[in-house]
DNA sequence: GACTTAGATGAGGGCATCCTCATATATCCA
DNA sequence: TGGATATATGAGGATGCCCTCATCTAAGTC
């Protein structure tokens, strides 16, 4: 059974619908982005799509369910990421490796500020939270035993969430945001220790 | 003049006025922690600590004051703890230093959640958090910089945010909670760091 | 061109929250 | 002990928020 009285985001139907929802999804990226999940309002959010309240709520039943559709969204985005990463991955050195991850969130700015946003600071309805942050668990530990294959799928996870915080930080670091050279400085920490961990 | 209509926390004269604003704090504590800033409610807080409403707004005025008071408290904590670790810095080993600092988020557990949940996620009203954070980064720049007197004091300051990062993602990590062997890999991480830069 | 359905629209219901205030009681000092 | 002030107390005012719903318009389909 689903979970508890959410139901889900409704798909738009026709082109002007479509369009609807790109914007109510930008607006809402924007707003919760700026003010955080508990202080957006749903009236701010339309009125920066240029939309009224009804329409929001003809997709998106609640807040909730407004929210996990853009991490959702996001998660995709992240995952695609990954993929060129993946297949890129023969032909890189473990420090290339390294700067491509700590690029991840960073290059996808909007997304990064509101999931940073939505992520953390949702008691309770964090389920979608966690499954991004597995996924990307996941997925990192998978990129990082190809490059140590005699190494413990244990030891391969510890590794990755570790480094998964440093990537997150790094975001947090660009969005705060903090002088350019004091982020370089984290960069080299999470890259010096990647190497010291897989090899070059 | 004072910001904008916020007035201050009034503090208490007699016996009985400090009791109840500990209880208060603790309280507040204890609920920011769980819900964080915007979920928690003044109602909640003030039933936590066995109190009526009317008393809780008797010593703060309005939320933001109550969670400034809060910052506040755990900012001078920190700040002791920082003074005993400058007494104790000429016998440690970079190492060993970077332990310590690792371990000042993580020793006052109460007062770390709820300040995770305090300096993030407060728009526009986070002039405390943005103090908290720039009295630690520039004492953790002051221990450094006695230990690499050569160094530039721009470099010196870019380390030690980067160092505060790995510290505050050590908190995080510790709040989730994570696995305690990917814990381990992080605070390795910033220790192998600090020593590539400051030296044994 | 008629019919069906997707989408548009915004006033306002219901509710939770922050905070006030008038009154009552406890505490301290001279 | 008596007076002055600090603290106690909780009902309810004001506000703002989430969301509903009844009605209307546009867009596809045969």
């Amino acid at each position: 059974m689903p979970s508890s009285k959410s139901t889900a985001a409704r798909a738009p139907q026709r082109k002007r619908g479509e369009l609807r929802v790109a914007a109510l999804q930008d607006a809402a990226l924007a707003v919760f982005a700026e003010k955080g999940f508990e202080a957006a309002t749903m009236t701010q959010i339309a009125a920066r799509a240029g939309a009224p309240i009804g329409s929001l709520y003809q997709f998106f039943p609640n807040k909730d369910v407004l929210a996990d559709a853009l991490i959702d969204r996001y998660a995709g985005q992240l995952g695609e990421a990954l993929d060129a990463l993946e297949a890129a991955l023969p032909g890189l050195s473990t420090a290339a490796l390294a700067d491509a991850l700590l690029d991840l969130f960073p290059s996808r700015r909007h997304e990064r500020d509101a999931a940073l946003a939505l992520v953390d600071s949702r008691p309770d309805r964090n389920t979608r939270s966690a499954a991004l942050r597995d996924m990307m668990r996941d997925r990192i530990a998978a990129l990082l035993a190809r490059r140590a294959p005699d190494k413990p799928a244990q030891a391969v996870r510890d590794v990755a969430i570790a480094f998964l915080g440093s990537m997150k930080m790094v975001a947090m670091l660009e969005a705060e945001p903090a002088p350019a050279q004091a982020i370089a400085e984290f960069r080299s920490m999470a890259r010096l220790y990647l190497v010291d961990r897989l090899g070059a």
